[in-house]
DNA sequence: CGCCGCTCTGCTCATATGAGCAGAAACCAC
DNA sequence: GTGGTTTCTGCTCATATGAGCAGAGCGGCG
C-alpha cells in the first residue's frame, strides 16, 4: 500500500468537517490548527483529485456537462443524459430515461403536428410517462410494421394510442407484419392504398420517436415471431449491433442484410437520416453498441441516454 | 407517479448548473430568469430535501457524525465509522475498517505497554495494516485460545507477531486449544504455570484488539475443527447471534451455553467488560446482530465498524 | 556554500453566499 | 368580499470563500 502524504490526510479530515459537520473553513482550520487559507487549498485539493464526490439524486435530474459533450462529439442537436446515482436497477434507469424522453418531447417547439413512433419496451414507458396535456392536436402516426400477437404491454397500438390521446391526437397504426417472409408480398402490402397512405404519412412526419433493440433473443422481433433466435445469430454474426425501427445495422449504422432489409415493412433509415428532428431513446448496458452505431451514422438528431451509455460512448471516441 | 411541484423541478435544474456546472448563483439566475435568492433557497431546499448527495470517497475517509451519535446512543468512549461510498464489495469495506482500526491503535495514547489481540480474518487485516513503527514496546499478547491447525493466513500466531513486529515488542502466544472437550483437561490447563501465566498477563492487559464472529458455519471455530455445524445451529437456536474471544452471546450480550462457555480458553467476557481500553472492530452486513450486542452490553469501549453497520445500529435503537 | 528557480504560504481585496428583515402575495375563514 | 395569518420574496448587511500577489522557504545546481 502506497502511503500517502500528509495533505492527502488532512484534506480528508478537513472535508470531513466542512461538508459533513457543516464547518467553515476558519472552524476547520481551529480545530486541525492550519489557517483558512491553507484549509480552502486543502478543500480545492480534494475536489480536484476526485475524493469530493457531489451527485444530484432524483427522476428528473440530468448530467448537463456530459450532454454538452455528447452534442460536441457526435453533432447531434440535443442530447439527454440521465444519471446514474440512485437507480435502483435497469428499470428504474429505464423510467429514468423515459423520463426524460417524455419532457424533451413535451418541451419541442414548434409542437410536432405529425410524429412518428416506433414500439417497444422503451417506447411503452416514454408513453406511460408523458402527462396528460403535453401537447394538443399531435397526430401520431407508427412507421415500423407489427401488430400485437400476443397481450403484453408496448404493441404498437397501445403505445401510439397512448401518445396520441394525451396529446388530443389521432393515432394511425400501420396494418402490416414487421416482416414479410417474401417480396411480393411485402411490395403488395405496400402498393395497396392504405398502406401506402399510411407509410407516405410516416414519411412525412414532422418528428420521429424511437428506440433501439439490442442484436439478442430477447428482441421484440423475437419475441412476436418475426425472427427466430437463430434468424437473430446470423445477423449478429454478420455485424449487427442492433435495430432501429425493425432494421438491423452494424456498428457503422449500415443494414447487415439487405434481402432482409427489403422485406421489412416501415420507415426507411434513409428517411430516418434526412428527418430534423429524430429523438432516440437508447439506454441500458445493453445498448451501448446499437446507441453508437445510432450516434455515429446520423440516425438520429437528438439522444436521450443514460450516464454510463454515455461514458461509454465519449470513453471511445477518441 | 406523483406530480412534483415546480419548485421541485426548479431546484434540480438549478443544482445542476451550479455543482455539475460551476455557475454561480447569480450565473444560475440569469440562466433560469430567477432572483439569486430564490436560487439559493431552491438549492438550500434541494439540499434539505436529500437531492444532493456529497460523499468523501478515500480509503482513509470517515463518518465523523455518525461516530458522535454513535458514541452517545451507546455511551461508547470512541466510535470510527467508514463511509460505503466507493468501496468494491465486502472486502474492500473489511480493508477500509481494519485501516481506520489501525489508525486508531496507532493514535492511542497512552500506548498501551501490553496489547491482548484476538484472532481471526479481521485482526489479521488490523495486522497489515498497521505501518512499521506505529508504536514502540508494545507487548502483544494472545487473548483466546487456538493454535493453527491449518496454513490460512489469519493464525493466532501470525498475527500476534505480526502487530507485535510492528511496535518492536513480542508476543506472547496462548498455549492452549480454544475448547476442551473436558471441563477437567480445561481446568487442568489453566492451572498449569506456563498456560496460567499468559492467561494472567491476557487479564492484566493495558488495552485489548478483538474482533467478533457470525454465528454461522463460516465461523473461524468450525473451519477450526473445535465446533461442528451442528454445534453453531444449537447455538444459534438458544439465540446466540456471535462469538466474542471465542465465546458465543446472545442479542444482550449473555453467554447461551454456560456448559460450553466453561470449555473454552481465554479471556472471560467479564474481565473484558472492566476494560479501559477495548476496541471491537466489527464491519460488514453479516455482522449487525453482534455488533449489536457488543456496543449495548458494554464488552467494547471503542467500536471500528462500517457505514450501513452504524446506520443499521441506529435505527432500532430507539 | 550561495544563488536561482519553483513551490507554498498568509494576506488583502473582491466576489459569492447566508441571515434576517420588511413588505408583498397568497391563502383561508367568516 | 374582507381581514387576518402565513408564506414567500427581494434586499441589505454580514459572513464565508476565492483570486491574485508578495514574500518565505525549500531544493537543486554550480
Amino acid at each position: 500500500m502506497d502511503t500517502i502524504d500528509n495533505d492527502e490526510l488532512l484534506s480528508i479530515r478537513a472535508a470531513e468537517l466542512y461538508y459533513d459537520e457543516n464547518k467553515t473553513q476558519d472552524e476547520v482550520g481551529a480545530i486541525l490548527k492550519l489557517t483558512r487559507w491553507k484549509v480552502g487549498r486543502l478543500l480545492a485539493s480534494a475536489k480536484e483529485k476526485g475524493f469530493i464526490r457531489i451527485e444530484i439524486v432524483h427522476p428528473r435530474a440530468r448530467k448537463l456537462t456530459l450532454e454538452r459533450t455528447l452534442c460536441e462529439r457526435f453533432g447531434i442537436r440535443d442530447a439527454i443524459v440521465v444519471p446514474a446515482a440512485g437507480t435502483q436497477g435497469a428499470d428504474d434507469l429505464r423510467a429514468r430515461a423515459a423520463q426524460a424522453a417524455a419532457d424533451y418531447l413535451a418541451s419541442l417547439r414548434p409542437v410536432p403536428r405529425v410524429l412518428g413512433v416506433s414500439w417497444g419496451r422503451t417506447l411503452h414507458d416514454v408513453a406511460e410517462h408523458l402527462s396528460e396535456g403535453w401537447a394538443t392536436g399531435v397526430n401520431v402516426v407508427q412507421i415500423n410494421g407489427g401488430v400485437s400477437v400476443n397481450q403484453r404491454a408496448g404493441t404498437a397500438a397501445a403505445t401510439a394510442f397512448e401518445i396520441a390521446r394525451k396529446a388530443s391526437g389521432q393515432a394511425t397504426l400501420l396494418p402490416s407484419p414487421a416482416i414479410l417472409e417474401r417480396l411480393e408480398t411485402k411490395r403488395s402490402i405496400e402498393a395497396d392504398r392504405t398502406v401506402g397512405g399510411v407509410l407516405g404519412m410516416a414519411a412525412d412526419a414532422s418528428a420521429y420517436l424511437y428506440s433501439a433493440g439490442v442484436a439478442g433473443h430477447d428482441s421484440a422481433l423475437v419475441e412476436s415471431g418475426y425472427l427466430t433466435p437463430n434468424d437473430v445469430d446470423e445477423l449478429v454474426r454478420r455485424g449487427a449491433v442492433g435495430d432501429v425501427v425493425g432494421r438491423y445495422i452494424d456498428a457503422a449504422g449500415m443494414i447487415v442484410d439487405p434481402s432482409l432489409n427489403e422485406r421489412t415493412v416501415g420507415l426507411s433509415l434513409d428517411t430516418l437520416r434526412r428527418a430534423t428532428t429524430s429523438v432516440a431513446v437508447i439506454a441500458g448496458a445493453g445498448k451501448i453498441p446499437v446507441a453508437r452505431a445510432v450516434v455515429t451514422s446520423g440516425l438520429c438528431t437528438v439522444l436521450v441516454t443514460d450516464e454510463a451509455t454515455a461514458l461509454a460512448l465519449l470513453d471511445t471516441g477518441s
